[in-house]
DNA sequence: CATGAATGAGACTTCATTCAT
DNA sequence: CATGAATGAAGTCTCATTCAT
């Protein structure tokens, strides 16, 4: 798949974002999805041989894309704590921030359409905090409990509390991400 | 006069849950699911008028049933703490091993299928937990953080972790269960 | 077919035309007309072998039911222009009471229900008009056209008549009958 | 780009008339619309949300053509007695002519099927015949009845006879429409 | 390449009829 | 004989994908 207009595929993206956060993934009509876009149908058969390539395509950059955006910013040798705070508020910023990308990821890990290679990125994701908190245990500083639970903890927390945020409607405030980060924080720490 | 037989909307129950953890909720069809619950198609529309309202009423009584199992055998004469503990064994023992009942509750979560009872049913389904919270505030057990926040990093830690735990097979382990806990217990105590 | 109980077939009759005027021939389901007539599905069918004999059943009993109501209080011996105007008052009086009877018949007519003796049946009860034609051609009363031209004029007018008068919803008064009986009259006169 | 074929939407109107004419308005399935029209199911559907709209677009469509072709040829500066001859000539040729058409029609009008605005379409095709009434009744040729009743008898009247002539298989010979015009002429002169 | 009309398999649902009670 | 739950063929409609322009 070389598109020969990388803007188009973009436009498919947005268009799908937009229409799964409206209908769901299940909603999702390639007819729609061709209005929305404003693009012949036949148009997007050019892009993605197929829907359920679209929507595993798209899983995977934004995965890719939020792992970058996470990880970004992140100064690794400042202090374990200080390391982990960071991650968590720009994990938590990120999935308010990009509600739409995090919504279309969450119906897709709740279907059947992922294909293998999105299951496994999507597993992979936790790669980065995985050594980290293996310094975390290095610096004695963690509990030492098995990392897989440790991040099923971190993260399935992180994810309910971002939902949380968004279904509260409020913006995210310093003192809410303040409080939550307590909360991770207290629960692993030695 | 044959009576309209009790035990069929069970079947239909069962039937519905097998083949939405093969198939996802998406992948269910009533001819599919009229053949494996070895039924006329008609049949089941004998007992739910639509597709819609079978999930809804399934989903509904689920809950139900889920949350009397959960809060069921809870002495709350109990310490906080103890009370806390047992609410959190039960959750994580009872998700691992009706967990076809929570992938389905799962998958119509985040589905278009529920009506707004069902959303409510969903979400006051915290209740007991949120009164349980609220005594361990006043035995200055618990962390002064909005019962919201608290209940959404605790709930969302549960899931993910009986998640995981199903994921790796395993039989839920006390070893496990406790350490699970201990990750919860520290983080909201005071 | 010997019905042990003839007072249930008047009630399958009864709600059969009750659905009709209701819902149509096309909504008349089976389900709903057991329902109505308060008795089990399957009684109607020990006394109707399906719901076409049901329908034909009905339809046969109606046109003779009303070719006998029409044509009873008929004085054969009167003048012609006076039997033609009781016969005529009769038609117009009877289809107005008995809407609902009619409103089946007219649903059947225009239905692929009817076998071959009901079409028959229903192009049979013109006999007597026939006949009353002659007559009326014997005495130079009547121009010299076939019957079955002056039975279409004479029975088309009569028909959309009548529901003219039902649509409106007035009563039928003895001004409006008049009146139309002059239509009549002055048309086919010599 | 292929262009909608506007001719499409005649095919599938023809071989709706066709249907109706042989298989009853209740008999028209999609499945075999689509067979006879040559087209996939899903075609039907391009040009037409649902099978209601189909019926309602062709009734109204027949609806409009066949007063127009009615009304087409008619001098409004003749006579009063030859412009009423016209239109009734018009009228039954018209009918017999294009008899799938009308037998579609007289299905529609005994379904429910037409919407509002079709309903209304068949209430005032009689504008133009109202009209004529009045002006014949100006020239004090016609009757002092009011033109419900009329028209009411002359349609009837004329239906009736047209379903006659087609019913006997019959041309519509040129004696046979005077004779008609006779009886509806002398019904309602002064 | 771009388009969107065309396609038809397959989904949900209805309902006349049967049959076990 | 009476019942109404059970049945499944058949109907309407959707939508991912193709293909002629």
């Amino acid at each position: 798949m070389k598109p020969k207009d990388p803007e188009k595929e973009q436009v498919i993206y947005s268009a799908t974002l937009q229409l799964v956060r409206q209908n769901g993934l299940t909603g999702l009509t390639m007819a729609e999805l061709s209005k929305v876009a404003k693009l012949g149908m036949g148009t997007i058969y050019v892009y993605f041989k197929s829907k359920e390539e679209l929507i595993n395509s798209l899983f995977k950059r934004l995965k890719r894309l939020n792992t970058s955006r996470i990880y970004a910013s992140l100064d690794e040798k400042a202090p374990f704590a200080i390391c982990l705070q960071q991650l968590y508020e720009n994990y938590l910023r990120n999935r308010v921030r990009f509600y739409e990308e995090h919504f279309f990821i969450e119906q897709c890990v709740h279907s059947h359409f992922l294909d293998q290679e999105a299951v496994q990125l999507d597993l992979s994701a936790f790669q980065n905090l995985h050594e980290l908190l293996n310094r975390g245990k290095t610096e004695l500083l963690v509990k030492n409990i098995q990392n897989e639970l440790l991040i099923a903890h971190l993260m399935g927390s992180a994810n309910e509390i971002a939902n949380l945020a968004l279904k509260s409607g409020q913006e995210l405030s310093q003192t809410w991400i303040d409080q939550a980060f307590v909360l991770c924080w207290d629960s692993i720490r030695r």
